[in-house]
DNA sequence: CGAAGAATTGAGGTTAATCAACGAGGGTGG
DNA sequence: CCACCCTCGTTGATTAACCTCAATTCTTCG
C-alpha cells in the first residue's frame, strides 16, 4: 500500500515546496509555531516528545507517504527528526487551512496514524521487553518501504536505528533492547554478524513472540 | 474548549441518528465492519484493545465532542465501551464518505486525538507509577466536561473509573494504582473518604509529580 | 593507529507484578 | 429487615522484570 496520493491535492492552489534533510537532524521542534505540514517523499522520520528531565519517547516512525507537522492549535506538540536522508513535500500552512479538500486528504492519513498509535500504546502499556522487540522487528518487516527480502520463511532486513533510538521507541533502556536482541539471536530466531544492521529473521518463529497473535 | 461543532456539518446530507447506551456496554467490537462514525453528545467512552491472552490496554478516554469509529480500512481496530450513560450522534458510513467537508470536519477532531495519544505514549513508555496516576488525576481535572470544582488550590473531582480500568489505561496493575493513590493520600496531596470516587486534590502539589513539568 | 560512538555483557539494585488475605459497600433473596 | 454474596479497594509479602552502573569489545573514521 502506498500512502502517496498526489491526485488528492491536485487542482488546489497549495504552495507545495520540496525540502531535503540529512540524517539525524531536527526538522520540527516541540512548541514551534506551525508553519507547514510535511509529507515524506523518501526516507524516514521519527516523532518524539521529551520530558523536562531528558526522558524521551519516540511514538511514530514514518516512511514515504507519512505526514507530520499537523496540529490542532498552531503549535507543534512533538519533535520531528530525520532518521535517514529525507525528501519532503512541505505544504505551507495558511493556504492549506483554507483548502477544504486538503483537510479531507490528510484525514485519511491521520486515520492510519491513529491505528498505529493504538497498536503502539498496547505495546508500551502491556508487552514485555522481548515482545516489544519482536513487535518492532515485525513492524520493520511489514513496512513495504523497508524492502524486506523474503526467502521462504527467512527475511533479510536492515535495522537503521541505534539501540538507544529503539529503546526510546519501545519504552525500554538500550541495554534491555540489546539483551532482547541477544536472546532472540541465541534462540536462533534472528541472526546477524556485524553491527551494520543487516539481520536475518525467521518470521514464523518470531511472530508468536510479539504477543499479538 | 468545546469540541462540539454542529455547524461544521450543517448543510450536508448526512444521516445523523441519535443513539443512547447504558454504562459499561460494548458499543463497538474490534474487527467489526465499520458502519457508522460516532460523536459523543454526553457521557464518556473508553477505547481499548485486547491481546489474545486477555491483557487490555485502554488508550483513549473520550468526552462530549469526541469521535470514535473512524477507521482507514473499513474495520474497527479497537473496542469502544461506554463508561457512563452516553448519548451519541451516529453518522452513517456510506453517505459520510462522500461528504468531503465531513472528512474535513473530523480531521480537526482527529488532530486533537493524535495529540492526546502522543501524550499518553510518553506516559506509558517513560513515566513511573506515581507519575502516571498523578497525570491521570490532572487529566481528569483539566477535562472541562468533568466539571471539576476549584476552590483556590483545592479541586474536587469524581473518579468514575474502577482501579482496574485505571490500571488498564495507565499500563499498570490495579494493585499498583491503588498503592499510588494511597501514597498520594498519605502525602496529603489528595484526600477521599468513601469509595464513591469523590476526591479533593491539591493541584499545585500534584502537578510537579506528573513528570511533565 | 588512536579515538569516539555503538553494542554487548555482567552484577546488583529498584520498581512494579504477582500471589494472597482482608475489609467495605451494595444488591438480592429469604 | 437481615444475611449472604459479589465486586471493589486496600495492604502485605514475595518474586520477577527491568533499570542502573560498569567494564569490555566492536566498528568506523580521521
Amino acid at each position: 500500500m502506498s500512502y502517496v496520493n498526489e491526485s488528492a491535492v491536485a487542482g488546489s492552489v497549495l504552495a507545495a515546496r520540496s525540502v531535503d534533510f540529512p540524517p539525524r537532524v531536527t526538522i520540527i521542534d516541540e512548541g514551534e509555531p506551525a508553519r507547514a505540514i510535511y509529507q515524506i517523499v523518501s526516507g524516514n522520520v521519527m516523532i518524539s516528545k521529551l520530558l523536562p528531565d531528558g526522558r524521551r519517547q519516540i511514538f511514530e516512525l514514518l516512511g514515504p507517504g507519512g505526514i507530520f507537522g499537523v496540529t490542532p492549535n498552531g503549535h507543534h506538540d512533538s519533535v520531528a527528526e530525520s532518521l535517514t536522508e529525507v525528501r519532503l513535500t512541505a505544504f505551507d500552512k495558511i493556504p492549506a487551512e483554507n483548502a477544504s479538500n486538503f483537510n479531507s486528504f490528510i484525514a485519511e492519513l491521520l486515520k492510519i496514524q491513529i491505528c498505529a498509535l493504538h497498536e503502539h500504546a498496547v505495546l508500551l502499556g502491556r508487552k514485555s521487553a522481548v515482545e516489544r522487540v519482536a513487535s518492532y522487528i515485525m513492524e520493520l518487516i511489514e513496512t513495504p518501504s523497508n524492502q524486506a527480502r523474503i526467502n521462504q520463511d527467512l527475511v533479510t532486513i536492515r535495522v537503521i536505528m541505534t539501540r538507544s533510538e529503539i529503546a526510546d521507541y519501545l519504552g525500554l533502556t538500550l541495554e534491555t533492547v540489546s539483551r532482547a536482541f541477544s536472546h532472540l539471536k541465541r534462540s536462533g530466531i534472528i541472526s546477524y554478524e556485524r553491527h551494520d544492521g543487516i539481520m536475518q529473521v525467521h518470521i514464523k518463529r518470531l511472530r508468536p513472540l510479539t504477543g499479538t497473535y
